[in-house]
DNA sequence: TATTCGTTCAATGAAACAATTGAATGATGG
DNA sequence: CCATCATTCAATTGTTTCATTGAACGAATA
């Protein structure tokens, strides 16, 4: 017979996963795409042999899952729903503790708050969309974008951003996004293209989140 | 400047207090309606110190706010969203890990399975209420009933469920729930009740759920 | 004011966790 | 089949967490 303690501590375990900045790195990226562990080890700064166990918590969590390609072990996560799970962890969060609204503001030195204030949300964008009124832009990375991207979404990786303009629309409006709330590329992106005198917000999340809410991809 | 690394380490802090069980049963309880400590205690079995210590980790999290009444420090969820959190946590482990689903029937002891495939879902609920095809019962103590249930429901606290029948009407199917996913009161007035001869089923969820979804409360 | 009650604080020891190192495994390519 | 590469395992150290104890605090009551 069991108690519901038991359940209660089972679930304890999955939260505990969660419970070190490492492993949510890991888990951040592991949205953008399932990856081998040095792949992963380099994205997230951790030596391989560190990566590498904390990926084996993450497994006994039933978070992630790992399959043999040849020499490499790629990790994917099991469920989208994880995306969701962590955008909500997100969300408690920044109402919830003050200091994370400290280092939120600190990491995008939001001194021009507009840019903030201005960002698109999903429902926003996935109308202005339908209307045909914006282009949406991908900064990430090709191969990130070539892993999964927004419908229509157009790819310059912020390096070449300014090498690449001629892809970008000038009448109309430009939505830029990538790898999720916490990705600075978008950000910085948008700051770039307004000095050069485009009309450009921001996606107030990223590629992860649109497709764990089920909306389309390519 | 604050690195992207930071804010995943206070995140992981907030994941980290939901990473152990007696806080669950702690956050458990407390979505049922604010509590004193000493109540909170004896609920999830714990000493008065020790919960003391564990729902200090929460508020530090900010997931709780505890405010004095008198003698008494009254501790209450923060926000509505931690429920939500805790049953997205619950059904990503149901799915990913074995064990839970193991601990998950134990508790239920399933040996008649027709039950649990039979449980209601929320959205079945809603629309078996507008059409006025069930009556509700609320089966938990008196006390939780009286600081908030669903509406219309009937309180036939467990205990008394024999004494009381003549509060359920017979022409109607009936559908009971109580505090949650894990909480055992409406499996078993499901089992006692279809003994007797009535047409019952159990809500799959709990109040907190309900009430965390946005529907109307009483 | 002294007492009682509910709660918190501080200190302790036991257990779990994180990062590092170096050896071991399993698949590939000469 | 030997060498190589990617990853995992095992052992170690320092750090953090958990439960318990007893003292301290703050609000109510006598």
């Amino acid at each position: 017979m069991t108690s519901q303690q038991d359940l209660f501590d089972t679930l304890a375990q999955v939260a505990r996963a969660l419970g070190n900045g490492h492993r949510l790195a890991l888990l951040e990226r592991l949205a953008q795409s399932s990856a081998a562990v040095e792949t992963l080890a380099t994205a997230t700064d951790l030596s391989i042999g560190n990566a590498s166990q904390h990926l084996q918590q993450l497994r006994r969590a039933g978070l992630v899952t790992a399959s043999r390609s040849g020499k490499q072990m790629i990790y994917r996560l099991t469920d989208e729903r994880i995306i969701t799970l962590l955008a909500l962890l997100r969300q408690v969060a920044e109402t919830n503790l003050a200091e994370m609204e400290r280092l939120v503001s600190q990491l995008f030195a939001e001194d021009d708050a507009s840019e903030a204030l201005e960002a698109v949300s999903s429902r926003e964008l996935l109308a202005a969309l339908e209307r045909g009124e914006v282009a949406l832009l991908d900064v990430r990375p090709a191969d990130e974008y070539q892993a999964g991207h927004l419908p229509e979404a157009i790819n310059i990786p912020l390096e070449q951003l300014e090498a690449m303009l001629d892809d970008l629309p000038r009448d109309k409006e430009i939505v830029a996004y990538c790898r999720g709330p916490y990705c600075a590329l978008s950000h910085e992106a948008v700051q770039r293209l307004r000095q050069l005198g485009y009309r450009v917000r921001r996606f107030e999340e990223g590629y992860p989140e649109w497709k764990a809410a089920g909306l389309p991809v390519m």
